[in-house]
RNA sequence: CCCGCCUUAGCUCAAUUUGGCAGAGCAUCGGACUGUAGAUCCGAGGGUUGCUGGUUCAAGUCCGGCAGGCGGGACCA
């Protein structure tokens, strides 16, 4: 695989990269290292899916893989106590390697170094120069309260920048509500020593209620080990209004996890409403735009192949 | 550390004045309507009234203590 092989496939389905020309750069590199963290908690769904692919991606085109569980974080954000995150994370583990990263990927608990020494003199150096509006802005997609803001949610981007420079990372990616974040740790990485790391953003997943983001602590996500049942259930309920595409989780769920790595979806679909179908992506914008395609037609399809689809996931969980 | 205000359903808040069956909106769930969902109608569930002690026949309501939140004051040699 070539190089601007290796970019395409990397690029496909991200919504930016920062920047290609130093992409190119890491890829010419010694196993390069490309790292995402996640805050262990609540249900593993199609959200976290996009942004994993994408690491698989990652790997196969010769990045190693750093996977941070980011216990601290989530603790910082109110997820729960220390004890009951660490448990969460031992499952996080397993979906990932479910999910088809490999057994070379390497799982670092944020705990097992945020608290050196070396570590907190890093953070405090990096408080200094960043300003509390800067920081807390940085958190608006991310933090769980809305109110009684606590001084945990502008010590968590901080860490989050200084953790890339602990893990020595060449890559960072995340889905768009890192993106401020991921700006702040390019900007400050240089001055603390390390090169600033090619950001890759993924997509958010509209939640299943239509609302912006598939989130685990609003029921508005498809776990990615849910029962065909709860699948089923899940889709049916699903905010999907006829003829629009934009900000469509049912459209979303099929480009995303149907369509990238099937060239068509095969559409039943009683006589009476027109039989059977096969459509490409395109055709399908096309025919669901312009209402002939139904909405439940699009369901039960979406449904039968997501089950499928997740089967091998749900069996490795098992 | 001191003073004041606040804490009631998942959320936002009524009910405190004058102690007398704890309510509404939103959210959730169910039904109707659409060949989906949503919207819209109709209906239902939902409570240790922050915790604790007291007064009273009776406390969300009055009194004490504690916890948390908000605001102010004080301290700053």
């Amino acid at each position: 695989m070539d190089i601007d092989n290796k970019i395409d496939i990397i690029k496909s389905g991200t919504l930016e990269i920062i920047s290609h020309d130093e992409l190119k750069e890491k890829l010419q590199k010694d196993s390069p290292v490309a790292y995402i963290g996640y805050e262990p908690s609540g249900k593993f769904h199609l959200g976290h899916a996009i942004t994993v692919k994408k690491m698989i991606d990652l790997q196969k085109a010769g990045f190693r893989i750093k996977i941070l569980l980011a216990d601290l974080h989530a603790y910082l954000n109110g997820k729960g106590t220390l004890e009951e995150i660490k448990e969460i994370s031992e499952y996080m583990k397993k979906c990932f390697l479910a999910l088809g990263l490999t057994d070379e990927t390497e799982f670092v608990l944020g705990s097992s170094f945020q608290t050196d020494e070396n570590y907190t003199l890093k953070v405090y150096e990096l408080a200094l120069s960043t300003t509390l509006t800067r920081a807390r802005r940085s958190m608006a997609q991310i933090t769980r309260s809305k109110k009684d803001h606590k001084v945990a949610e502008v010590i968590y981007p901080i860490m989050q920048v200084i953790d890339m420079l602990f893990l020595d990372v060449d890559l960072a990616l995340g889905g768009m509500e890192q993106r401020k974040i991921h700006m702040l740790a390019r900007e400050n990485l240089p001055k603390v020593g390390h090169p600033a790391p090619v950001i890759i953003h993924t997509p958010l997943l509209h939640g299943t209620d239509g609302s912006e983001k598939m989130s685990s602590s609003i029921e508005n996500f498809i776990a990615i080990d849910d029962s065909p049942e709860d699948i089923k259930k899940k889709i049916k309920n699903s905010y999907c209004p006829a003829g629009e595409i934009e900000g469509n989780p049912v459209i979303e769920i099929a480009k995303y996890f149907i369509y990238d790595t099937h060239d068509t979806l095969f559409i039943e679909r009683p006589l009476k409403f027109g039989g059977n179908i096969e459509l490409n992506y395109d055709e399908l914008l096309e025919a669901y735009g312009n209402g002939k395609l139904h909405p439940l037609d699009l369901k039960n399809a979406v449904t039968a192949h997501l089950i499928k689809i997740l089967e091998p996931v749900r069996e490795y969980l098992k």
